[in-house]
DNA sequence: AATTCGGGGGA
DNA sequence: TCCCCAGAATT
């Protein structure tokens, strides 16, 4: 008697998996780091961050007591800001709720601020070895494959869907390698594109292969196109300090530090400091032009040296940052360049900087 | 159900 | 360029 899919596939996952840190122990909390790391991104992204993230905060009790602005330091770069935010005040919440235990069952996982669906069931299995299927982005490739699901994957129908068939398949004893294999067969055979059905060890129960449909699989709905916005931003320095903005909490780059600045169409809008930042800047010196792109806008940012009146800082949000300072703050990618650029001036002309 | 939210890598 | 990635929260 032949093996069911299931049992193949832990054979397979066995044999093949990838020595990745998480995968070195059970311990809940360091599940849960990896899951939020993980979340939209990828594993050779996330390696680093995770070894440095536990090296400072290794266990619950570390990342519950450390600031806010620490944690988002070590998550700079990373993106998706509001994940860092949610680890720490997740971590606060088992410390006080939960006696800084992390919850065994999966109405308190979910109950976590961060924690979805997804990464409930992701903990839950893994961690616990419970039979909580996790579904994710190489999940529903292979389920769409594997069953034929010829809808939107992005549907909530087609998640439900596969939520059930999942469940009715759960080896109760491996549900931690059954979820892991799952992701680590969308991830190594099952690709997006030219999946390796030779090396797959699902092939002869793929619904999908057997029709020879394994490339027209999953269907998913277009995104929309990306916006480009010009920027424009004000480099107001005097002797080793620079004039930066602590972005609210909320929003896009939430929490982190910036370089004034405003969307505009052409130089009058650097009027608009005035309404944003309560500030009035003079624009006197082009210094560099740089580029980011996010998801769905593109940043097209023109450098200014500025000067403004003393007192008009006083009156404005912004803050005085030492230069050397620069290296302890989170400042998103977008603004690196930057960063680097008034570093680097700083370290050739110690003496040279002032005008 | 549709948007927002980062950043990097690959086709 | 566009899509994709161990998605969640908001509207």
């Amino acid at each position: 008697m032949p093996l069911n899919w299931v049992q193949s596939l832990l054979n397979w996952y066995r044999e093949n998996k990838r020595n990745l840190p998480w995968r070195e122990q059970k311990d809940p909390y360091a599940i849960w780091v990896s899951e939020i790391m993980l979340q939209q991104t990828r594993v050779d992204t996330v390696l680093d961050y995770y070894r440095r993230f536990l090296g400072r905060f290794p266990n619950m009790a570390s990342l519950a007591e450390a600031e806010l602005d620490e944690v988002l330091k070590y998550w700079e770069g990373l993106g998706y800001y509001t994940r860092a935010r949610n680890l720490h005040r997740g971590a606060g919440e088992v410390m006080t709720k939960h006696r800084g235990v992390f919850p065994d069952n999966h109405r308190d996982v979910l109950a976590l601020p961060g924690i979805g669906e997804y990464t409930a069931g992701a903990i839950m299995s893994i961690a616990f070895n419970e039979p909580y299927p996790a579904i994710d982005g190489n999940v529903l490739r292979v389920a769409s494959r594997l069953f034929l699901l010829e809808q939107d994957i992005k549907s909530t129908g087609v998640k439900k869907e596969v939520e059930g068939l999942l469940k009715g398949v759960f080896p109760r004893q491996e549900c931690s390698d059954f979820t892991q294999a799952l992701m680590e067969l969308g991830a190594l055979i099952c690709l997006p594109t030219s999946p390796k059905c030779q090396e797959c060890p699902v092939q002869r129960d793929c619904k999908a292969y057997r029709h020879n449909r394994q490339q027209e699989l999953p269907l998913k709905s277009k995104s929309g196109r990306q916006k480009k916005v010009q920027r424009y931003i004000a480099i107001v320095q005097e002797r080793d300090r620079v004039l930066m903005g602590k972005r609210p909490e909320r929003g896009l780059l939430g929490g982190l530090w910036e370089f004034p600045g405003v969307e505009g169409q052409n130089m009058e809008d650097f009027r608009q400091f005035k309404k944003e930042y309560n500030l009035e800047v003079t624009p006197c010196e082009h210094w560099i032009d740089t580029k980011h792109i996010f998801s769905h806008i593109t940043w097209d940012m023109k450098v200014y040296r500025c000067s403004c009146r003393p007192e008009a800082i006083r009156e404005s949000p912004l803050q005085w940052v030492y230069i050397q300072e620069l290296h302890n703050i989170a400042i998103p990618t977008a603004f690196q360049k930057i960063r680097e650029k008034i570093l680097q001036e700083k370290n050739v002309s110690p003496t040279g900087t002032g005008r």
